[in-house]
DNA sequence: TAGTGGTCTAGACCACGTG
DNA sequence: ACGTGGTCTAGACCACTAC
C-alpha cells in the first residue's frame, strides 16, 4: 500500500461513511460467500495465501487472520506445505466432530447404520420453525438404528426439508456410498459445519425399546440435534435415543 | 532484533541443539507458569503487551500470538483500552462456561445451592485415579441440591482431595461468600479452567428421587464432570443427577 | 493526554510436502 | 527446486478507557 493516507486501517471507505469494521472480517465474509456459492468445493484447496492477498489487495497477515477464524470454526483446514482445504466430511472428521457417543470402556467405534424407515410427511409448526421452513411444507422422516460393536445402541429419527433435498428417494438414500452428512454434501452441495444439541433423560417408548432390545420405560438418553450449514442455515433435525447402559455421551468444555 | 543471523525464528538455540519449537509456544508456557505460581492473580491485569515484549525480548506480535491462545482457552481475558486480565470466576462466567442446564423454555437461570451433607471419606481406586491421588487418600464428599425457579432440579455429589484443600470444614464451606469454584479460587488459589463431562441416562435411586420429589426409577440425566486447573490438574469430580422434565443440557459443537 | 489492546502492513526466514 | 503454510519482526495507526 503506497500511501497510508489513502487507505489505512479499517476506515478505507473514506470520511463520513460508516466504519466498515476490521478488514479481515470482511475478507472472512467474502471467503464464506465464495464457499457458499461453491467456488471451491469440499476437499479442494483454496488459493494460496499469497494469491488471496493479491486478489483482495491486502497483506498476507490479514488474509491469515481471516483464514485463522475459518480454520478455528472447522470450515477450512490448513496443511503446511500443501495448502488450505475446504473441510470435507471424511469418516474420521465426522466421528470426531458430530458423533459424541463413546463406549464406557475401550476405544471409540464407528457406528453401523441400518435404515428402518423413510417416509414423506408435512412439517408441524415446531419442526417448521426448527428447519426454518413453512408449516405444512413437505419433509422427509428417516429412522435409522445404529449398531456399535454389533449391538443396536441408538435409534435416530431424522427430519429434513424435502425441498432442500429435491429428488431424494428411499432407494437413493439407501444406496448412498458413504455417511449421511457426506451424502448431503456430495449430492446436494449442503455442508454441515456445526451442530447444536440438547439432551435429556427419557423413558423408552415401546417402539424404541423393542428396537434396542430393552424394557419399555427404561431410561434412555435423548439428544435433539440441529445440524447447521454455513450461515447457520438449518439442514437437519435429528432426535437420537441412546441406550447408555454401556456407552456415554462426552463433552469437553472450556477448550479453545 | 538487530541481526537476523543471530537469532531468527525458532532455532535461536543454535546449531546442533534440538529445535525448541515456536517461540510463542514457549512464551505461552512461561505465561502459564507465571499464572500457576500466582504471579498475577485472577481478576488482576497482566503486564501490557509492550512490557511483556520487553521482558521476553521479543516482538509484540509474538506476545500477542501467545496471549491469543490463552484467551482462546478462557484463561486470560482481553479488554481493549484497559488491559489483559486473568480470568476470574464471576457468576456470569461460571454460568456460561460450566453450567449447561437450561429451562426447556425461557431464559437461563442461576441455580440456588443448598448444602445437604459434608463428610470425610477415603478415595477408592477409581476416584483416586480420577483425582490423580493415591487410593485411600482422604477426600471430602459434598452433596448439594440445586434449585431452579424455586424447585429442586439437580443433586450434585462432589468429591475433592482433602489434601488439596487443607483445613476445609463444613462450616467454612457453608459460609463461603460466593460460588464453589470461586471459593476454590479465592481461598485455595485453585482455578478451574476447563472441564470434561460424560453423560448418560439412569433410573433415579430412592435417595435422589426423594430429594427431587420424583418417583424412584424415573429417568434422570447423570453428568460425571471432572474439573481441571491449569496443566490439566484435576480439582474436583462431580456427579450430577438432573431432572430433565422441564430442563435440558445443551451443548454447542463445531464452534471455534 | 497517555496507555492499553486491535488492526494492518511488508518483508524476512523456517518447516514441510511434492516433484 | 519450488510452492505452501508457519513464525517472527518492526513499526504504523486506530479504538477504547481512564484520568
Amino acid at each position: 500500500m503506497a500511501d497510508p493516507l489513502l487507505e489505512t486501517g479499517a476506515d478505507a471507505a473514506g470520511p463520513g461513511l460508516p466504519n466498515a469494521g476490521p478488514l479481515y472480517k470482511d475478507v472472512k465474509r467474502q471467503l464464506m460467500e465464495a464457499l457458499t456459492r461453491a467456488e471451491w468445493k469440499p476437499g479442494e484447496a483454496i488459493p494460496s495465501e499469497r494469491r488471496l492477498a493479491d486478489r483482495f489487495a491486502i497483506s498476507i497477515g490479514t488474509v491469515r487472520k481471516a483464514v485463522d477464524e475459518l480454520v478455528a470454526e472447522n470450515i477450512l483446514i490448513r496443511q503446511q506445505g500443501r495448502g488450505t482445504f475446504v473441510a470435507s466430511h471424511t469418516r474420521d472428521r465426522l466421528l470426531f466432530y458430530f458423533f459424541h457417543i463413546v463406549p464406557e470402556q475401550g476405544p471409540k467405534e464407528y457406528p453401523e447404520v441400518e435404515l428402518l424407515s423413510f417416509v414423506r410427511a408435512k412439517a408441524d409448526r415446531a419442526m417448521a420453525e426448527r428447519l426454518q421452513i413453512v408449516t405444512g411444507d413437505p419433509v422427509l422422516r428417516i429412522r435409522n438404528a445404529l449398531r456399535l460393536a454389533g449391538a443396536r445402541v441408538i435409534v435416530d429419527d431424522i427430519t429434513i426439508s424435502a425441498q432442500r433435498f429435491p429428488g431424494l428417494t428411499e432407494k437413493r438414500f439407501r444406496d448412498r456410498p458413504s455417511t449421511i452428512y457426506n451424502f448431503y454434501q456430495d449430492f446436494y452441495g449442503v455442508s454441515v459445519v456445526r451442530s447444536s444439541e440438547r439432551l435429556r433423560a427419557v423413558a423408552a417408548d415401546p417402539d424404541v425399546a423393542a428396537l434396542l432390545g430393552i424394557a419399555p420405560g427404561a431410561p434412555l438418553l435423548q439428544i435433539r440435534r440441529l445440524a447447521l450449514s454455513y450461515n447457520d442455515l438449518p439442514v437437519e433435525a435429528r432426535v437420537s435415543h441412546v441406550n447408555t447402559a454401556r456407552h456415554e455421551y462426552f463433552s469437553d468444555l472450556g477448550r479453545s
